[in-house]
Formats: C-alpha cells, structure tokens, sequence
DNA sequence: GTTCCTGCAAAAGATTTGCAGTGAC
DNA sequence: GTCACTGCAAATCTTTTGCAGGAAC
C-alpha cells in the first residue's frame, strides 16, 4: 500500500540524461538530484531549498526552477499539483517507487499509495486517448484518520 | 468519450446548498453558479472573470475567489490543477457530467474524458484508503494530435 | 578560453486580505 | 436596520527573468 523509499540509480539515470541532452554538472543540479533520489514523495520548491540548506550545499531558489524545468523536460521528474494552488515535483520512476497522492484538505497532509487495478486501467485508457501519453496522475482527496474525527 | 455539457440543475442544487449553509443570494454568486452550471470543462479564475464581464454581471476577481473558496468547501465545486500552475474550477457532478482530464503539455489544450473502468477501480480502491474521501481527480498528459506531430 | 550554470535582485502573476459602500433579508 | 456581500486597492506569495560573476569542459 504504502511505497518505500527509493535509492535506486535514478539519480545517476537523471544525471545521464542530462549529459545526454547536453547540460553540465552543476554543483546545485546534483545536490538536487540527490536530494529528490531520496524523497518517498512529492516536495515544493520552498521544502527542496529548506532541505538543500540544512544538509548540503545551498542551492537559490531561481536555480531550483530552473533546474526542475530541465528535469521536467526531459522526463525524469514530474510536477504534481495536489490542490493548495503549490506546484511539488518528484522523480519518475517506473516500477515500485510509482505512485499517486492522498491529500488530507484540511490539514494538507500528503501521502503516497499504489493500486495495481488502478494502474491497469489507465494502462487501457492510455491506447485509447487522442494524447502521446507521458505521465498520469491521480490525486485522492478527503478527511484524513485526524482531521475526520 | 466526450463528456457533453450539462444543464441539470446543478446551479439550483448548489443555490439552495450555499442558502442551508447560511450564506446570502448576492449578484455575483448567481452569476458564477450559472455560468458553472454551463461549462463542461474546468475553468480557471482569470476565464471566469472575462466571461462573466462579457456575458452578464461583471465579477471583481476577488469575489471570485471568494466565492470559489465557499463553494468548494460546500462541496459542489472542485478545484483541478492541470500542471501549469494555474487553478481551475468545476461543478462537482455524480454520474453523466464527472470526468476527467487530458492535458497536452505542449500546446496547454484541456480536453475532458470519462472512463467507466477507471472509475470502478477508483471506487473500489476508495474503500480501503485511510481517508474519507471527497472527490478525486485523474490528469493525464501528453501531446495531443496536433502538437505530436 | 568559451559557454553554460548560478545567485541575486527585480519583475511578473496569481491569490488573499482590509476596508468601505451596497444589497439581501 | 442589521449583517452579509462585493469591489477596489494593497499586500502576500510563488514563479520567472535579467544580469554579472564563477564553474565546467
């Protein structure tokens, strides 16, 4: 039900990628690429820059955009919006690590989960639909255990 | 596949919703309730604003958000956020009327679909998650026909 | 050495809030 | 007549952009 960290190489397959389409290795870059290889779920930019402060090498905030944007680009993270009007962004991985979000509105609380039935259908969807599909994303809202009480 | 647009009493459900829950008949609530009632897709506040100002009543941007913010916490309206960091709003509707988005990420094109199977498994998987849940909201992107090419 | 990458500060948007006048009941 | 609703303008917050110095290749 509930997807477990990764620390699989995405961060070394995101780096790839980004020789590939011919960007450098910036210092901010990989402390932002190590940073979401670690994370079990979705972070704003504002959460990315507090924890790039803390831990590793600070990283501007312009510089966290504009880095999500290539990555974006290029395919290997994905921005989700998840209903407070803040754009958060993870990596995308195939497999175990794929998920959609729970989101509690009244307290904002976030949590990933996985549906094998789910996936299935959008699989079958995604041949029927006047779209190349890239990604999909599913966004459950409700009460959380606290909050319903 | 194409949802059509609905002109059920959608407005007049919510009218008597806002007056259960307390709140007045102002000009601009009317307006935005009817103006909902006749979209069959999601509409962000900027697109709500220029229609009303063309069509009937203006509405100040901020009563718009106003009273975007009470219908949603009435329930009859949800907010969707499509990935260009803008929100949009929809009537919330049960049965012919609710679906889903495509989203072409080139082009920004918006295009509703349905799909029973999608939502039996949503409904199935409703059930067993640590949530009550309210409502739900499945995005899928891509490049449409057009800007694929 | 050249070109890309970053940070800083300013700009651009979207959304929210304070306040005063108007309208619903 | 009272209290809620609305518009306007200002404030707040997120995201984007311009520019100059520093880093990767």
């Amino acid at each position: 039900m509930t997807p477990t960290t990764q620390r699989s190489g995405w961060a070394e397959q995101a780096a790839r990628a980004l020789t590939e389409a011919g960007y450098r290795r910036g210092g901010a870059r990989r402390a932002i690429l190590e940073l979401l290889d670690e994370q079990a779920c979705a972070l704003s930019a504002q959460e990315i820059q507090r924890a790039l402060g803390g831990r590793r090498r600070a990283v501007s905030r312009a510089s966290i955009y504009r880095v999500m944007e290539e990555l974006e680009a290029i395919g290997v993270v994905q921005r989700v919006e998840l209903g407070q009007g803040i754009v958060r962004y993870e990596a995308v991985r195939r497999g175990p690590g794929h998920h959609h979000h729970l989101v509690c509105d009244r307290c904002g609380r976030l949590e990933p989960f996985t549906d094998a039935g789910l996936e299935r259908a959008i699989s079958r969807l995604s041949d029927r639909v006047p779209l190349k599909v890239s990604v999909h994303e599913i966004v459950i809202h409700g009460a959380c255990r606290v909050c319903a009480r």
